[in-house]
DNA sequence: TTACTTTTGTGTAAAATATACACATAATGC
DNA sequence: GCATTATGTGTATATTTTACACAAAAGTAA
């Protein structure tokens, strides 16, 4: 029995950049017939012999030069019949991070159309990539509280001050510094550096990095990150 | 630029029952040319104009008769190019639980093959459809912690006994009874009804009642389920 | 050089939550 | 009525979470 189907199969990936203490997510303008010049969702259609993070990494890499440091599915979108004007596509959406200080900032140019928007200025989108965006940020922001995601969006080398205003930014609750710092290094996956970095005034403070390795090893103890 | 793809997607659903003490999952006894007379899990095609969801259910009351009191999104599987011998599939995995009230046990004859299979003995499964399972099996075992998904297992008249019961069977670790009792009530989604039940000894036993309602209410207070 | 501002770094007491634990009650079967 | 089986319940202890304030180290401006 020969089956015969016309739908499209496509990848999207939000991605997530923290800068300027503010969460952003890299959009590009496209250039299709359909919402054109309209911002979307990194993405597009997966190749026949290509595994589908491929296709997302490659979808990335060709319209923005952008390397994740974080990357899982998300979810699959599919159920609306008609979220394309031009045929069921489904889409399998995937969700990403950035290191921050792998950031190049890009504009909305001729050469390039892409650009980092923060979460809060967002403009409208294509397609039903609003209500992708909402799902990721749904689960960026529950993944906080149960894995050590969050400094996949700082710098190798971070201060405890930035780590808790990351959590401040996108839990909008307010830290105790003490407590947030006592629970943090009860886990063990935080190495001091020898490393200090200033501010324009104020103490100079300790650089911090995660140690994934001791993390890993933390975990199949059955040892489990929870804020 | 018309896009043109050779990818074929489908649905399968693990369908977790409880009977027995004992989780069960509904298997189909292949038909087609491909892995012919092995068991897989429920699913097959989606139709070009049929959402995703209602292509799980379709396929269930197809092959199964079955009717699932919980459905939700589990996976995409797709990243290995030939899972499937024929052509490229995509599969979009689901994951369901029936009401034990609602389970009529099913074997495998000419008429009917499909089967209720204990998730301790399961045959060797078609496709990737273990791997499947195995995931499945991780999110069930996860969300029992953080929502209240076992009472989708359960009749809607249960003994507190079960309820532990159960516990125990699918997390693999002892329970206090007083102190998960305490726990349970504490949140105040469970009722006791005015219904008792006995076993072949013993003193008769209260039947509680999960209230969906009052479980949204506490939610959309910001009261989360949580053992 | 002094005093003012900014940011980091740290401990302890009180409150809330989780854990450990044992015996009386209500039924059945012999 | 006695042995067996399963339900139902409270309290004390340990652990975890929360609340809270002041000294240290730098820069800046008078």
């Amino acid at each position: 029995m020969p089956i015969r189907q016309n739908i499209l199969i496509a990848v999207d990936a939000v991605v997530f950049g923290y800068m300027n203490a503010n969460l952003h997510v890299l959009l590009v303008k496209r250039k299709g017939s359909t919402f054109h010049k309209e911002w979307a969702l990194v993405g597009g259609f997966v190749l026949d012999d290509e595994p589908l993070t491929t296709a997302v990494k490659r979808e990335l890499k060709e319209e923005t030069g952008v390397q994740l440091d974080y990357l899982e599915q998300l979810f699959t979108f599919g159920d609306t019949v008609d979220r394309d004007p031009r045929s069921r596509v489904i889409s399998v959406a995937y969700f990403g991070l950035i290191n921050s200080s792998k950031i190049v900032p890009i504009g909305d140019t001729d050469a390039m159309d892409a650009k980092w928007y923060p979460v809060n200025e967002l403009p409208d989108l294509a397609f039903d990539h609003s209500e992708i965006l909402n799902s990721a940020l749904d689960r960026l922001r529950a993944k906080l509280t149960y894995q050590p995601i969050g400094f996949d969006l700082l710098p190798n080398e971070f201060l405890f001050s930035e780590l808790e205003q990351l959590y401040v930014t996108l839990l909008g609750k307010d830290i105790d510094r003490r407590n947030f710092r006592k629970k943090i290094m009860s886990f063990g996956f935080l190495e001091e550096t020898s490393l200090f970095k200033q501010k324009k005034s104020g103490r100079p403070a300790k650089l911090f990095r995660f140690n994934d390795l001791k993390y890993r090893e933390l975990e199949s103890k059955g040892i489990y990150f929870d804020l």
